[in-house]
DNA sequence: GCCTGTTGATGACACGATTCAGCGGAGGCA
DNA sequence: TGCCTCCGCTGAATCGTGTCATCAACAGGC
């Protein structure tokens, strides 16, 4: 295999380096007949362009990274093929990088993009505060966070929690429960607290003690983690919770799965909210209630922000996109409608 | 922002620019005061390596390009889990790329893959035969196919689709069902016709006229598939078919979302039969019977035969390797065991 | 004091695409 | 004819790293 290169192109054609360059990045500026000669030379040796020539030069590489949370959990693929789209569009390419909640994998992957000198990054990080974002931005990458509240310092898109985790809540008051858990964790994870927040809000509001609140914090957000959490309140002393709250789908349908197992009724003796309403949240062995969000438009609304930011330095001013969520009522909070 | 380079790092600590390459890519060959002066030098300065200088000198970018039919299927997800965690251990790094069972986009990523001169490509193809992949291969970029069938010119790693779709298709007659639907498509797709086959197999062994197989070809393999597919099968006149195999657990459970719609008894009345055993078919409104693949271990595995390729060439021998499906029964083919 | 071997450091060169100052030639205008 | 402009093309310089032939210094053996 011999690598093929401009040089060989020109050769071929005829004319200089230069012009083949052109060719390919400004094809106005060269005459028809060089064009189709050079083209042609192009196609007959196979000539690829080679990246990583061309950001050295350039400074700066055309990869977006989008840092996430967890793979397995399709609320992060969804907002992924938002990035992947409004990227596409503007002749970028997505680096999808997973920290499974771990702030030393999260650092791993922005030094990694740091080495590759990321057009930006769009991360929804772990922990609270993360100094790593904001030297890498210092260092001329600019980041978008994700899902993760705002700040001043950069852009951000998100979507409310506090108000999702309210909506969760009231729709459970509202159907006659009065003792309520909330399930999620860690409790680092802003997504998390916000929710959580929102909850007892809601309780406040309802005049019930928030107290009678009961939390269960999760190691992770995982079906697996669910499951080991839904065990936890199962074996609740007293008053056991007739409804809860997850902080996202994976968790909760752990929780129905766990229950099923149990034959512990749903809903009848627990109602269960999800979080995310995910594709797989409507087949779950009882269709869940869940507090949908734009997730989607969630990815392109960062994407967009990044890279306007990036493309438009001069009149970009950093701006927080917060989205609306919307609950979504099915079976697992409401009884069976139909036959059954 | 000034881009620091080892030029600068090289004069604040004294010496030469290939003392301070030394430091970081031989550090034994180095002086243990030197090394010391050139490691405080890079702190200082908050030097990082620009990665696309180092592909370009190596040739080679260390990038492993993931193509997979579709992001948002869990099973493909878990399979990146498995290539990410043996690239790591090579200092390898995985990009996502998602075809979304287009053979358009499958090609552009392939172009992208071969513009950043990947490490590797590990692609489970569209169609059965793309050109592009040999192209690819003679441009001196090693390919692997995962989960797609055996070819003596490259290694692949898959599972044994004929024995998983005998398997699920014998449990089904072994149950009493006579009349069974396939479920699946495009039929382009490898892995849907081998399933296919092997469901034919089982019938034939089991004496069943294999014609009575009715074949439901879908666009593609999503939930949204799925429950436009399960309209064509209710509607199927005559002798409905009693059990159906889904060529993956996306088509089935939006098979099963379709019928608990419409109150059709799962499995009284359709015994349905799902592929890749995802965390999420546990979890379905009825639990999945399904067909379990070896997911994190195919990923590991694939990467594993794509590192040797590259890293022993001499020594390397093109390898299929097969794992053996395993069936996983649940109850949305045998009526619950415990009380509901 | 001379030779040899070893260790540690040097710095020019290569990788491949892009950029930009500059050059020749054609054409317009007075 | 002389001057100017515009178009199309040239080719040297550049980006940041890794490599390798080379060299200096020094220790040890005779």
């Amino acid at each position: 295999m011999v690598s093929v290169s401009v040089k060989d192109v020109a050769a071929l054609a005829g004319v200089s380096l230069g012009t083949v360059s052109n060719v390919l990045n400004r094809p106005d500026r060269v005459a028809p007949g060089t064009r189709d000669r050079v083209l042609a030379a192009i196609d007959e040796l196979g000539f690829v362009r080679n990246e990583a020539a061309r950001q050295l030069r350039a400074g700066h590489s055309r990869m977006i990274g989008l840092v996430v949370l967890d793979v397995g959990n399709p609320f992060f693929t969804d907002v992924a093929i938002g990035v992947e789209q409004a990227a596409a569009g503007a002749g970028l390419s997505v680096i999808l990088c997973n920290s499974a909640e771990s702030t030393e994998r999260e650092n791993h992957y922005l030094s990694l993009l740091q080495e590759h000198r990321a057009y930006g990054v769009l991360i929804t990080p772990v922990a609270e505060q993360n100094p790593r974002i904001e030297q890498i931005r210092r260092r001329g990458i600019p980041t978008v966070l994700v899902d993760h509240g705002t700040t001043r310092r950069q852009c951000s898109v998100s979507v409310d929690d506090v108000v999702g985790g309210e909506l969760a809540a009231a729709h459970l008051l509202a159907a006659g429960h009065e003792r309520i858990a909330f399930l999620g964790g860690p409790l680092g994870i802003k997504q998390v607290a916000d929710r959580l927040a929102g909850a007892r809000k809601a309780i406040r509001a309802a005049g019930v003690d928030p107290f009678r609140l009961t939390l269960i914090e999760t190691g992770a957000m995982t079906v697996a983690a669910g499951r080991a959490a839904a065990e936890r309140l199962r074996a609740v002393r007293g008053d056991r919770p007739t409804g809860v709250c997850c902080a996202n789908d994976m968790l909760a349908l752990g929780v129905l799965q766990d229950m099923t197992r149990h034959h512990v009724d749903v809903p009848g003796e627990l109602a269960i909210v999800g979080y995310d309403d995910i594709d797989f949240a409507a087949a779950a062995a009882v269709p869940l209630t869940s507090v949908r969000q734009p997730r989607v438009q969630l990815g392109e609304a960062a994407a967009t922000l990044l890279i306007d930011e990036v493309e438009r330095p001069a009149t970009h001013q950093h701006r927080q996109v917060v989205f609306e969520p919307e609950l979504v009522v099915r079976e697992s909070t409401t009884p069976a409608a139909g036959a059954r």
